[in-house]
DNA sequence: CTCCAGGTATTTT
DNA sequence: AAAATACATGGA
């Protein structure tokens, strides 16, 4: 059994909550208070069982073997997804100073932002998304790596791990047609696969340039990845702070739920907001996307619901 | 049938 | 430079 200890206190069941909230990813598995995955690391797999709880995180190893180094690969890797050593304070001191926002910081105490510390996935998935239901997108996620994805076999349950920018790149254009992927999408995600074959895109690259906005120039210089992929990428990704996917459908639809803008094109009381928040953008993005998709104990939609 | 969905690229003003 | 449009396809 491994454990990290967390300095800052987290909210269990908002994390495990999110990670389950009505949509299927096929990455990760949520049963009984665990999260299960499989990982891919130095050509071994291997699946953990993860729980977290309030001042540390379990990591029970359910297949492939245990060594230190892949120990030491899922620890961090847990940490960069659960974002587990941010200290939050100062953004709830933020929330609280709103009055539309308040509310969040007692509903949603503990909830840290949920990232993909995969860039490819994150790009992937940010590509599969633009622009459809997210219903629909996870269907198409769940294709593309019940397809392509390695797994581990385990207790009868199958454990997807996502596919390699290499497995994409090789992958028939029409096999990817046939999972709904639009065609313009097809190519995106076959001309992304090569820029990472290509070096051209990394996480080492990507935090070597000095600021949020190179980082966005070298994404959006693919086709396929314009502003709102770039910023959702880095704020997911590589937990850029100042990448705020603006014009995004769900946060237009939070601001008007909260009645901060009143239509969706004069945004300019958004942007007066996330002024506001500096330095704690992509949280107050994940709050608001999270106020979206509420507990059944919502005051939000409890209002509508009947 | 309509409107919308965690947009992007291209073409037209 | 800004605005309109084509694209694509399921979900509600």
């Amino acid at each position: 059994m491994d454990e990290i200890l967390l300095t800052h206190p987290i909210n269990p069941e908002e994390l495990l909550w999110f990670l389950s909230r009505g949509f299927d990813d096929p990455i990760y598995s949520v049963r009984e208070n665990s999260i299960f995955r499989a990982f891919l690391f130095a050509d071994k797999k291997f699946l953990v069982k993860i729980t977290p709880g309030t001042r540390s995180v379990k990591i029970e190893w359910l297949c492939g073997e245990r060594t230190e180094e892949n120990a030491a690969f899922v620890k961090s890797f847990i940490s960069e997804w659960f974002d587990l050593e941010e200290d939050i304070t100062s953004f709830y001191e933020l929330l609280k100073a709103d009055d539309r926002l308040s509310y969040m910081a007692e509903e949603f105490y503990g909830l840290k932002l949920v990232g993909m510390p995969d860039l490819f996935e994150a790009l992937a998935w940010a590509i599969i998304g633009q622009q459809i239901n997210l219903t629909f997108a996870y269907k198409i996620k769940r294709r593309l790596i019940e397809k392509y994805g390695d797994y581990i076999n385990h207790d009868s349950s199958r454990y997807y791990i996502f596919p390699s920018p290499g497995t994409i790149a090789a992958a028939d254009i029409e096999d990817l047609r046939k999972m709904q992927l639009s065609g313009s999408k097809t190519a995106y995600l076959k001309n992304i696969a090569l820029a990472f074959i290509e070096g051209k895109i990394d996480k080492t690259i990507l935090r070597s340039l000095p600021d949020s906005v190179s980082r966005r120039n070298l994404l959006t210089a693919q086709k396929g990845i314009g502003v709102w992929t770039a910023n959702y990428v880095l704020m997911k990704s590589l937990r850029d702070q100042t990448a705020v996917p603006f014009g995004d459908a769900g946060l237009i639809n939070a601001l008007l739920n909260h009645g901060i803008i009143a239509n969706k094109t004069e945004l300019q009381d958004m942007h007066q907001l996330f002024e506001r928040f500096k330095g704690w953008e992509a949280y107050l993005v994940f709050y608001l996307w999270r106020s979206l998709a509420p507990k059944p104990d919502n005051p939000l939609i409890s209002i509508e619901s009947n």
